[in-house]
DNA sequence: GATATACTTCACCTATCGTTCTGAAATCAG
DNA sequence: CTGATTTCAGAACGATAGGTGAAGTATATC
């Protein structure tokens, strides 16, 4: 019983984590929150207990996708070099993203930077993990060349995949994504690399 | 005539520009930079004019820090693969910048944002430009194998450049670094690349 | 339809932000 | 030394931030 709320839980939220995410966490207003959630101030700090904690919980709502997209990707079967280039193709090519808002938070040493450091870490592993599932078995398979440093690869992989989401927002072009695209290919041993 | 100051103007810029890399430009408050900076609010508004002109000057600092590092290192003479070894191993290998400030500026998306954005895309054409200039070097000598886009794969060692800022952030482990220097050998064509 | 419940609106509070002002201290020319 | 000039240190300013309280309104159960 009691009156019904006028806004959709998870809507709010990631309208919050889209806020935030553009704008930082100092730099985003209660007012504005407010006003692109369409949650009232008080239900506001009812319902994710103030500023801090609605951060905190767009911040996890986020990473939370994140992984879904790295698993969905990065996790199909049979495992192989594909599942990589399908991601970067469909990921760090496609969609615009503005960086990536774990990253972003880093960078901003506020109240809750150790727990997104936490979560950073456990994420960049967690990607980590699913590139060098999908490069082990690629050599298994023959497909890589069973001497390249797999696990190391599988960093380098990591570091441009944030590279990516970066150079995304200084150079959004699709003729540059293409090229870039055909080199990462060669990086994984695709494509007649010269020797 | 009149009394002597008791600061350093570029010393107060260094430290304004260390704060402003760590927590943000909303996230420092000018109190902070007092402290940080030993110029009273005044002497702080009669040298650079405010919060926001002094971020400017910061990230002006800033940027041409930078671009000095690259030209002093990828700028060597004679051109070649090296340069960019060197470049990689002595920048994003040893030192550990917190990101890069100007990219952490990017997503902040205050005043300056404007002119952030601008910066931004003269300092990654630069880098790109240099980077460049090494492997064309390379393939004129043979280096590089000539079949190779270098155009294409400058944009890649941006990209991969900006990747590496952030991931030092996040695994600032040495031993992750050597390994992945011998990737980015790799990717180069120096070492025994598997086709 | 009465009543209890939960959300909404709006005004207010306190803290703190960036900015400005004021009087004292320090420096240099004459 | 004297006076002009500049910086210094701290208080004070207006604006606005995040958080909270009280009254009103819609909804569900009895």
């Amino acid at each position: 019983m009691g009156r019904k709320k006028t806004y959709d839980r998870n809507e709010a939220l990631a309208r919050a984590r889209d806020l935030f995410w553009a704008k930082g966490y100092e730099g985003t207003h209660l007012e504005e929150l407010v006003a692109a959630t369409g949650v009232n101030r008080f239900s506001l700090y009812a319902e994710f207990g103030g500023k801090e904690g609605l951060f905190l919980e767009a911040l996890t709502d986020y990473i939370e996708g994140a992984k879904a997209t790295y698993d969905d990707l990065l996790g199909r079967e049979p495992a192989g070099l594909a599942n990589i280039r399908d991601y970067f193709a469909s990921i760090r090519f496609t969609r615009d993203y503005a960086g990536c808002f774990l990253i972003n938070t880093l960078t901003e040493k506020h109240v809750v930077a150790a727990e997104a450091f936490k979560l950073a870490r456990r994420t960049t592993k967690h990607a980590q993990h699913l590139f060098l599932r999908n490069l082990e078995a690629a050599q298994a398979t023959g497909e890589l060349h069973r001497e390249r440093d797999a696990d190391t690869l599988a960093k380098l992989l990591v570091a441009l995949d944030q590279g990516l989401a970066i150079y995304g927002i200084v150079s959004p072009s699709n003729k540059d994504k293409d090229a870039i695209f055909a080199q990462v290919d060669l990086l994984l041993g695709k494509g007649a690399l010269p020797a």
